[in-house]
DNA sequence: CCTCGTACTATTGTCAACAATCCGCGGCGC
DNA sequence: GCGCCGCGGATTGTTGACAATAGTACGAGG
């Protein structure tokens, strides 16, 4: 028959400049390119972005909106400067939208549901030497957790926590844990979910979500993980 | 001492326009006054507010990123219409974040937020004749319930959803339970807080969640709950 | 009778200019 | 010397108008 592949020619759409605009923005705060407390003044922006200050003003509307900016009136935008309490707070609601998530997970198809987690696993061995392409990898296997669960609602909200886990990696100094401790939790986590253990996914999670608090609020001391 | 009363005069800061809007918005779209689906013409509506065309789009950028707008290129913004999948997804998110501020709860000071909730309560047995006021106070309670544990993230993810809760309820016929019922499971989450039993609070907001979302899918359908 | 092409209209997307507001600095009075 | 007032510069908030695009209705052609 003539019937040719038609799963690339779908999505023509193109996303309003506003959409663009915040993702960039997103993106750029995320990799600390605009470090915590910059103002984002909006003619060099705009210039800057090849935009007007309309759009621009839109797209910062949003991301005030995801809490990524603090926005004071007449004085300007601000990146969102996140303390120890945040921390605390972002990590707190990542665990609340993991743990739904894991548990929606086992509730579907746990086989596809692992095999995509294992997957995203095997990126996070093969950008274990690289600390920023492991964090990249980090990020997307947590997305990919959530986003395996269906749920468009807590895959938004996942999405927003982790920039801003990553704004916190960014501002403090980004002391990210030794590859292989980090892999052994998340091998764990897939193993969980491969198992349909719930308590153990659970588990697993909280101790990770912890351990992350602790290593990011004092950087020094140390934490009792898997040796090598 | 010449000590005068303080507390009326911090907040002299007023809000940006485009706050002021989305929130007039918000309230409009989660009473029904706009139902779901209906397009919002950007001249007309900016006639209707007293404001140019430039804060409203900033304040409609704002609802499509907490999810309540649709934007389609070139078309036009839409109230976004909620399905059955929705009402499940609202939810479980729901349940997520509502299980997470219950557990901080516990983990702070129980007694205040004990009686912060009786107070909620108590609004909700005087709202109980009138239907609308009933929602409201329950909108009341569930705020406060996820603001009472402290997380601003929780709190401002949960203000969302509960947003989109009245959003189904206004949609599906806003189907209300008998008053004594839904009182009746408040209160048993009340007293869950205040004896600190956390599996018990678990369990009644997982059922309190998964009674509204039969009662809200199947209207018909009897939901076993407290006679009267 | 149905289908394709085309002009029109209404709406959105974008832009540049105007007005209001706030911070920093210099001068004045006490 | 210290504090207050006023002014200049810069930035944000707002406005109106211009341009591009999608939907719609009408008419020509098969």
């Amino acid at each position: 028959m003539s019937t040719v592949d038609l799963s690339e020619l779908e999505p023509v759409e193109r996303r309003s400049t506003a959409a663009i605009v915040a993702d960039r923005l997103r993106t750029a705060i995320m990799r600390g390119t605009f470090p915590p407390g910059t103002q984002l003044g909006e003619v060099e922006l705009a210039a800057r972005l090849g935009v007007s200050r309309g759009p621009l003003r839109e797209a910062m509307q949003r991301l005030v909106a995801e809490g990524l900016l603090r926005s004071e009136r007449h004085r300007g935008l601000f990146v969102r400067e996140l303390g120890a309490e945040d921390v605390r707070d972002v990590y707190t609601a990542r665990t609340a939208i993991e743990r739904a998530a894991g548990l929606l997970l086992l509730a579907g198809d746990r086989a596809a549901a692992a095999e995509r987690l294992t997957a995203a696993l095997s990126r996070m061995e093969a950008a274990a030497a690289d600390p920023v392409a492991l964090a990249d990898a980090d990020h997307a296997f947590h997305a990919e957790f959530v986003a395996a669960s269906g749920s468009p609602r807590l895959r938004r909200m996942a999405e927003t926590l982790l920039v801003e886990t990553r704004m916190c990696l960014a501002a403090l100094q980004e002391t990210l844990p030794p590859a292989a401790a980090l892999i052994a939790e998340h091998r764990e986590l897939c193993d969980a979910v491969r198992d349909g253990d719930a308590e153990r996914m659970a588990a697993v999670l909280e101790a990770h979500m912890a351990d992350a608090v602790a290593r990011i609020l004092a950087p020094d001391a140390p934490v009792p993980a898997v040796p090598a």
